[in-house]
RNA sequence: UGCCUGAUGGUGUAAAGGUAGCACAGCAGUUUUUGGUACUGUUAGUCUUGGUUCGAAUCCAGGUCGGGUAACCA
């Protein structure tokens, strides 16, 4: 018995066209990026919903670059923006590009001036800014809305062919500047750009903005539902307009809240400048919050997909807790990665009633949470690695790892206890000297002893080096954006860590780039795009939850 | 200032006039060869003022607060 999920407002409104057969049961949506950067965890969310939407109602979803400004957008971006979708586990019914639409975009514009709606006006941008008006108080009218059909079409086509230079004169709608929406205060429809386009190549010099371009398109393609972020609420109305008066396919415009997460930013202008100003190393930084780089952090598409339907859809503003976000992806992690071992910060062990040089295997299970992933045998000796957060000379009290006269067991292996520990001149521990109970280990304990604690270790005589990169927030502030002064002062510092000298056990040495593991006790990791055989690098995509480092800030 | 839009625990999201629920976060505990996982319990909410109604988060009116909007960007 499945518990029903209340439907989301969107969801709603297409079962009700479902059930009054608006589109004869057909529900097409589409995402429509501009090719001008990288796409990010918010278009994610949009990616989400309108695949989501179409895959639920047994509809199709399109993707449509909207590339109607050729001064902003590239190819590069075309191909990362498909990469990033299809790994996010989508596919696109067909693969479509607005400027495809041209010839029919500028037939609709001729229709329009055709029927006394649009005229070409020679004013200025600044004239036409100031003829518009204010929000309080109505635009006025031009003499260049009065020329006569005929001299709009002659003018029109003189500006198709490039008889004029930039910004000489644009097209604009016919429709009241004296509306209350100043989006209907005629606006500009097409701007003269002597651009090369990364797909139409020369064959245009106008180009039609993006109110003529992609309602149509929608209609084009009889999308049904055609989903957007509340900021496009005003053009709607303008939306409607323009599909009634050029009797077209009657798309129709959703908007629904687009999804923030604090601790990041995702303005494409500031995203532009962590790159380009070298904060980050690239848009793929794991750092960074595009698809790309939590690509490259670790995070799988299923935690993002989790997200996002744990999220839902709504139309009022939010601010969404990164922590979500960690548990989506240590939820997603808990059960698909491989267990292994590593020492990050390492102190050295020896086991001072163990036999010199000998060597034992001891079995391993690959993961707890998954009975089919087997078991690997890590290597056991007199010399071990522990992490030094696990030794104190005098521990506080409910320290369950290891000091002087303390027990704990040897992850996999042995319990050992602490009898003795060297220091250098400076205090530092450099050496600790345990016994262990051969009777204790792991699987076939008969020794009766009982410890509190478990830690992670490794043979030094077999562990391996690596890279490791710890990642925290980018900022240390919720909204970096909202902040008085530059958002980049609040760049946290520890954002990245790099460890160069982590020790890892053998079996890590085969590890490949899809895979996902946890170093026990340390976090989940992945391996790094630049990691080479000789120099392994990993990534950290998310800590464990750390209920002792809690405990201790209390 | 005009228009548009929204308001439910710290956060996100449900409840379509009839028990304010779920998740994250927090707190407490149980289990545990990861201070992880799993499990249990728990803290905490309907912006405000009126009205309609047997009954209002929901409907109506006023107010308050938030967001959007005045590119030849999308």
């Amino acid at each position: 018995m499945s518990e029903e999920k209340s439907l989301n407002f969107l969801e709603e409104i297409i079962e009700k066209d479902l059930e009054n057969n608006t589109h004869n049961g057909r529900v097409l949506t589409r995402f429509p990026p501009e090719p001008n950067g990288y796409l990010h965890i918010g278009h994610a969310k949009s990616i989400c919903l309108n695949f989501g939407l179409a895959k639920k109602y047994n509809g199709k979803c399109n993707l449509r670059f909207d590339d109607t400004n050729p001064t902003t957008e590239e190819t590069e971006y075309v191909e990362s923006i498909k990469a990033d979708i299809q790994w996010l586990g989508f596919q696109w019914d067909e693969e479509l590009y607005t400027s495809d639409y041209f010839d029919q975009l500028y037939a609709y514009a001729v229709k329009l001036i055709e029927k006394g709606l649009a005229y070409v006006d020679d004013s200025t941008a600044e004239e036409i800014a100031a003829q518009k008006g204010t929000p309080t108080s109505p635009g006025v009218t031009n003499s260049f809305r009065e020329r006569s059909m005929q001299e709009n079409l002659d003018l029109f086509s003189q500006m198709k062919n490039g008889d004029f230079p930039d910004g000489a004169k644009v097209l604009r709608a016919k429709i009241d500047m004296k509306h209350v929406n100043m989006l209907m205060r005629d606006p500009v429809i097409y701007r003269i750009k002597h651009a090369h386009h990364h797909r139409a190549g020369d064959k245009w010099c106008i180009y039609p903005m993006y109110d003529f371009a992609h309602g149509q398109s929608d209609s084009i393609e009889q999308i049904t539902h055609s989903i957007c972020t509340l900021e496009f609420v005003p053009h709607r109305e303008l939306y409607d307009w323009f599909i009634e008066k050029l009797e077209i396919f009657p798309s129709h415009q959703y908007e629904f809240a687009r999804g923030n997460v604090n601790y990041t930013v995702t303005s494409k202008r500031r995203l532009l400048q962590l790159v380009k100003e070298n904060f980050v190393e690239s848009w793929d930084d794991p750092r960074m919050p595009t698809i790309s780089g939590f690509r490259r952090r670790g995070f799988t598409p299923e935690s993002i997909r989790v997200f996002w339907d744990k999220v839902g859809i709504a139309k009022r503003d939010n601010v969404i807790d990164f922590s979500l976000l960690e548990f989506c992806v240590r939820e997603d992690l808990n059960k698909i990665a491989l267990r292994r071992m590593a020492v990050l910060d390492p102190i050295k062990v020896i086991i001072t009633n163990y036999e010199e040089g000998k060597t034992e295997f001891l079995p391993a299970e690959n993961n707890p949470e998954d009975e089919h992933a087997g078991h690997r045998d890590i290597p056991f000796g007199r010399e071990l690695w522990i992490e030094r957060d696990d030794f104190m000379t005098s521990p506080p009290p409910k320290y369950f790892r290891l000091g002087p006269g303390l027990k704990v067991r040897l992850k996999h292996a042995y319990i050992i206890e602490c009898t003795d520990y060297k220091t250098d001149e400076n205090g530092q521990v450099t050496e600790v000297h345990c016994i262990y109970f051969p009777e204790s280990k792991s699987g076939e304990d008969k020794s009766g002893i009982k410890v509190k604690g478990t830690m992670h270790w490794l043979s030094s005589a077999h562990a391996q080096s690596a890279e490791v990169r710890l990642y925290d927030r980018l900022f240390n502030v919720e909204n970096p954006a909202s902040e008085e002064g530059d958002f980049k002062d609040f760049i946290s510092e520890d954002s990245l860590k790099i460890i160069s000298t982590a020790y890892i056990e053998p079996a890590l040495k085969e590890a490949a780039m899809q895979d996902r593991f946890q170093f026990i006790r340390l976090g989940y990791f992945c391996l790094d795009k630049n990691s080479k055989s000789d120099h392994l690098i990993f990534n950290r995509t998310v800590g464990l939850k750390d209920s002792w480092a809690k405990e201790m800030k209390k």
